[in-house]
DNA sequence: CTGTTAGCGCTTTCAG
DNA sequence: CTGAAAGCGCTAACAG
């Protein structure tokens, strides 16, 4: 053993006690230091400071949430970390949560009510100041336990129907009706829709929705639809664009349920030898990086993914209560003009 | 109000005590249940449950924790969530956590020393089962607080060097070796090296290490590097390029720190109208989806990211002791035969 | 500016 | 199989 002997001995815990008898100080005086509360002499704060080191303490905040009655931990549930959407959302939660004192807790439904409903009951078992949860569709018991619970509550993503506290996101139905609004003026005619599993996926939903009613509304309907039984990604968005194309070779644009089945969509063209813009046009959404730098930059429609995780986090460090009515935080969409559509 | 009022108030806190009181039974039987932990009549189980039930009650695990002084948390530091590499690393621990009743509590440190050593204070303070931190490379007081904690520590993604407790990951300097071991057999000779910000990334480093000193071994060298000093993208992975060719147009193969920027390679030789694996070949790293579904499959060197998460997980599962010695875990890399070089 | 006194809600012996 | 008592480590009043 090369460690000297005087580092703090790693078996015995050192807890405020420790330092309050090595300090010569009361317990409350150390607790009041390390939360940088209340006045204390400079000549005491250094002195508790000088044990604190010496002893290596860490405040316990198990105890120490338990004693104040509140934590400064935010449950997050997202429903997947396949593809760069909800990392970025957890990019804007966490910028958000720069310069506070609360730590985010994160856990990964995989688009299953049943697994949230345990996730949720995990997460508000440490009492967190805030659970921000992805959509508004949950599961009865789920419902009831973010009502109940004492903190915030975000719902994040859409805010196409009445949230339980704050819903912050965009409305996918008109998303949809927009895109195809955009596409009919610009003199498409022949639809094509191409979706991973949008079965668990209520948002992709709704925007196919949307899409549906502005076509009806022009007289027209997609041509063909190709949808998957598994996620999103590109290599699925491949397969099912030849599928289309296959099934409907006049099909002029394609909408696709977003970017990662579009690039697919993309790829699958040039390896096809198919012109991009002519013979098929490709629509995506989301605004991803890589739509941006495609040799023909993807047209798509761009959700504020960052926007929304920073939103999420503004909105609940505003204010500890519930508003009395819940609120909506409608955080837009664009179109992106690109190449491909 | 169309609440029946026969639910919970919301005001109220139910705790072990309420429960107790309801079903006519102390406290300690009540957590007993909750812990399905010891033996308890068949009768009283299900008046307990029932009171459980009727008042929703949720267990606090701050109280429960402090209690029984171990928690059923999981610390987790990566660096980034930019690109998809972390986000697969965190899948595979969240994979690895399913069917246990551990939870992950994530931070990102942004490649910064500084703010992992925050975090890390953080995080212990919380009094995690254990903590999974990225890299071998900590600073002082990080180091030092890792190896004074009282749990399990971690540290992922690199074997390079010696870890504080379990290490798991690959040998990074050993992957840029092999890496241009296998282009020099293919009969390269005329090397370029694409980069994004590598300072404060060691694993990328250590690969550009390995590669020079296989060129160094074959009496070759990189004819020219561009490095960018930003994180890495595709878009920069398309400037860097175009800049490299600039300098250095007889570079024949460009190594690339990782496949984001290599598939900005891709884009770049598209868009400039170079024939990809004869005027210039593209080498990458990690093997991305994106890669496997380019139009010309990406020649890359696989990590393996997802496993390595799992694997992290299972070594913690295992014993909640440090092993006597450290132990380093390698979960390998593969070349991806492309057809980009 | 500092200390005393009570808990926070749960788990843990240890008896019965 | 069940309960009583004694904390876990910290913070919140309230005095002084």
């Amino acid at each position: 053993m090369k460690s000297k002997d005087r580092l703090p001995d790693k078996k015995s815990k050192v807890t405020v006690r420790e330092v309050a008898l090595l300090a010569q100080v009361s317990e409350t005086t150390v607790s009041r230091i390390m939360r940088k509360e209340g006045s204390v002499a400079n000549e005491t704060r250094e002195r508790v400071m000088n044990a604190v080191r010496e002893l290596g303490y860490v405040p316990n905040r198990l105890a120490g949430s338990l004693a104040s009655l509140n934590t400064n931990l935010v449950g997050v549930l997202v429903p997947s970390l396949q593809n760069i959407v909800f990392p970025e959302v957890l990019r804007g939660i966490q910028a958000g949560l720069s310069g506070s004192h609360m730590q985010a807790v994160t856990s990964v439904t995989d688009y299953d009510f049943a697994t949230e409903e345990s996730m949720v009951r995990g997460l508000l078992a440490w009492n967190p100041a805030a659970v921000l949860v992805t959509g508004l569709n949950h599961n009865e018991a789920t419902s009831r336990m973010l009502r109940q619970s004492s903190g915030r509550v975000v719902e994040m993503m859409e805010v196409d129907s009445e949230p339980i506290d704050v819903a912050v996101g965009m409305f996918h139905r008109s998303a949809g009706y927009e895109t195809a609004r955009y596409l009919l003026q610009k003199g498409y005619r022949h639809f094509g829709y191409v979706a991973h599993d949008i079965g668990p996926d209520r948002r992709a939903r709704l925007r196919h929705e949307g899409m549906a009613q502005a076509l009806s509304e022009a007289g027209l309907g997609f041509i063909a639809e190709s949808r998957a039984e598994t996620p999103s990604s590109i290599g699925i968005g491949k397969v099912m664009t030849a599928r289309l194309l296959e099934r409907a070779p006049d099909v002029k644009v394609a909408i696709y349920s977003n970017d990662d089945m579009a690039v697919g969509g993309v790829f699958h063209c040039m390896e096809a030898g198919l012109s991009i813009g002519s013979d098929l046009s490709i629509f995506g959404f989301n605004g991803l990086e890589i739509g941006r730098h495609l040799p023909q930059p993807l047209s798509t429609m761009r959700s504020n993914r960052f926007l929304i995780g920073k939103t999420a986090i503004e909105q609940i460090l505003q204010s500890p209560e519930r508003p009395a009515e819940p609120v909506r935080i409608d955080t837009g969409f664009e179109i992106v003009e690109g190449a491909t559509a």
